[in-house]
DNA sequence: GCCGTTTTCGGCCCGACTGTTTTCAGTCG
């Protein structure tokens, strides 16, 4: 069986978790856990980079006892480290670690003082009253453990950033009203626009004795105060969000704002800078001595420390900073460059509103074109255009075109990827379109070779152009299908055809690595939004921040070109 | 275990809050 990234990763991550229990150098456990995290990131095989022949210690994180780990596991399927540690060690041990307030002292002495060996064990003891009398431990740690593990599934809960927003987007409304508020900003994840977040990180500055933290824990939402001091307060809200929010003086807005927007990758690494140059970094400011040099602003700090700005979606220690040294930072794309979308339904299929009332919207926007993308026969769910009926509908669109001034339909279809690769209308009616993209919206589980395969015959069809949600995943509900994007990225290049970027909140397909790496290939991409209603359009800033996180720039991106020249860019 | 514009050895980000303490360890972000 292939061994994938994220194989090697859980099992790194496993065997940080086991040498913490264990008490091993903490530092020794972070370097396992910053190269699982790594491992996990990247857009490449690491099996596929081995059987190149890549020197796995050539990157970041990575050093010749990981690298041997990583072949052994890659070549075997075994990980000898990891089943010696299990021998000695109950593999559900570390379960224990995802619960709040236990940590890897506190497990390790709950296994070796009463035997406790998984969530089960826990759950016997805490009621049975035999926790409060360990050293440490107390009736209050007791009722803490008992009323988490009422609640703790073992998963990780992350929201949609678009689900998030809504909860965000409320609370800071309702924050706002506090007397003596001056700014407040959710940080954190959220504001690198990561595609899911964990919790809201709220910064807050205000006046002395500004109520804020009273306001917050009596928000209408909030069902458990997790803990409140006068800087810092935790609560989890009704629908399972925690939030923290924090309080600083406007003259650390800048430091804290840096702080807590993260990542923590990101921050570290500009602590270690810091401390080399003779400064140090809390959130507070930057310091030399007692004195605070810089903090007022992120781009201060930055600055101070021989950087410039750096926008937050880059903030994950993935090589920002040396290109910020460098000078080799990207111009990140924004909306305002986007001319034209390439990827909407109508009533034709599973869309709500008129070829005419997406148009006109678009053309709201601004926008110079809008591609109609229906779906076609096989995809029977979504109501999918046969021949017969898409013949009409073109005639349809031409019909809307002529009349619509100020933008430009463009006849299209997203058409079925079928099993076999071949595609879901005949090619004479392929060639009356104006752009041609195509999904994968079945058999999902071939396997990795079948359906690369598959794709890359799609791919070869002269009239396509756009392979649409590369992946196939939905966030929180569907896992990518099993497909080679680097083989298809550089088959795509080849031939003069382009991949997506899904913009669909639910989507994000491709990921910000999977950008990245078409940048780095330099096969361009479309932004699109896969509006199925009006209201969808306004999903561009959502593929526009993950595009962001990808690196890329208004170059990298097809559709920030004027329709003549996108015109040009089809010709295969 | 990883890493290097002070280092191939000796560092490795830094602070808030809680509970159990009698001055602090553990957890978390």
């Amino acid at each position: 069986m292939p061994v994938h990234n994220s194989d090697i990763a859980e099992k790194l991550n496993h065997l940080a978790d086991l040498l913490e229990i264990e008490g091993q150098n903490a530092f020794r456990v972070r370097a396992y856990q910053n190269a699982a995290r790594m491992i996990a990131e990247l857009p490449k095989d690491l099996a596929a980079l081995l059987s190149e022949g890549a020197d796995l210690d050539e990157l970041p994180g990575i050093g010749p006892s990981i690298a041997e780990k990583v072949k052994e596991l890659v070549n075997t399927g075994h990980l000898n480290a990891l089943e010696t540690l299990e021998s000695k060690l109950p593999g559900h041990l570390a379960d224990l670690l995802e619960v709040p307030n236990l940590g890897a002292k506190r497990v390790k002495l709950l296994h070796e003082t009463l035997g406790i060996n998984n969530l089960d064990d826990l759950n016997r003891a805490v009621k049975a009253h035999q926790l409060r009398k360990l050293p440490g431990f107390g009736p209050k740690m007791e009722e803490k453990l008992a009323l988490a593990l009422t609640k703790f599934t073992g998963e990780e809960r992350r929201l949609r950033l678009d689900v998030a927003e809504k909860t965000a987007d409320a609370l800071t409304t309702y924050l706002k009203e506090t007397p003596g508020v001056n700014e407040i900003v959710v940080a954190g994840s959220y504001r690198r626009r990561k595609e899911t977040v964990g919790d809201l990180d709220i910064l807050v500055t205000c006046r002395p004795n500004s109520p804020v933290m009273e306001q917050f824990i009596h928000y209408d939402q909030v069902q458990q105060i997790v803990m409140q001091g006068p800087t810092r307060t935790t609560v989890i809200l009704k629908n399972g969000l925690q939030v923290d929010v924090r309080v600083v003086p406007q003259k650390s807005y800048g430091a804290a704002l840096l702080y807590f927007t993260g990542s923590k990758p990101h921050n570290i690494a500009l602590r270690t800078t810091a401390t080399r140059q003779g400064y140090k970094i809390n959130e507070y400011g930057v310091f030399q001595g007692e004195t605070q040099v810089a903090g007022k602003t992120e781009a201060d700090i930055y600055q101070l420390l021989g950087y410039p700005y750096i926008e937050p979606e880059l903030r994950e220690n993935r090589g920002e900073l040396e290109a910020a040294l460098q000078d080799r930072l990207p111009r990140l794309i924004t909306q305002d460059c986007i001319q034209g979308d390439l990827h909407a339904h109508t009533k034709a299929s599973d869309g709500r509103n008129t070829i005419e009332e997406m148009a006109q919207a678009a053309l709201a926007k601004g926008y110079e074109y809008l591609a109609i993308t229906d779906h076609t026969q096989h995809t029977r769910v979504a109501n999918g255009l046969d021949e017969k009926r898409y013949r009409k509908h073109l005639a349809d669109i031409e019909r809307v075109n002529d009349r619509m001034k100020g933008i430009t339909i463009l006849k299209s279809a997203e058409v079925d990827i079928l099993e076999d690769g071949s595609l879901d209308l005949p090619d004479a009616i392929l060639k009356q379109m104006d752009v041609v993209i195509c999904s994968v919206h079945s058999h999902f589980n071939l396997s990795n070779a079948k359906q690369t395969d598959r794709v890359l015959r799609a791919l070869d069809h002269p009239c396509v152009n756009i392979f649409c949600h590369p992946t196939g995943r939905l966030l929180n509900k569907r896992e990518p299908y099993d497909i080679d994007l680097e083989k298809i990225m550089r088959r795509a290049l080849q031939n003069g055809c382009y991949l997506e970027l899904n913009a669909q909140p639910a989507r994000l397909d491709l990921a910000d690595t999977f950008c990245r790496m078409a940048k780095d290939l330099g096969l361009k991409l479309v932004i699109s939004t896969d509006a199925h209603k009006v209201s969808d359009l306004d999903y561009m800033r959502f593929g526009i921040a993950q595009a962001r996180r990808g690196w890329l720039e208004a170059s990298n991106v097809i559709n920030t070109r004027p329709l003549k020249e996108f015109r040009k860019l089809l010709k295969r």
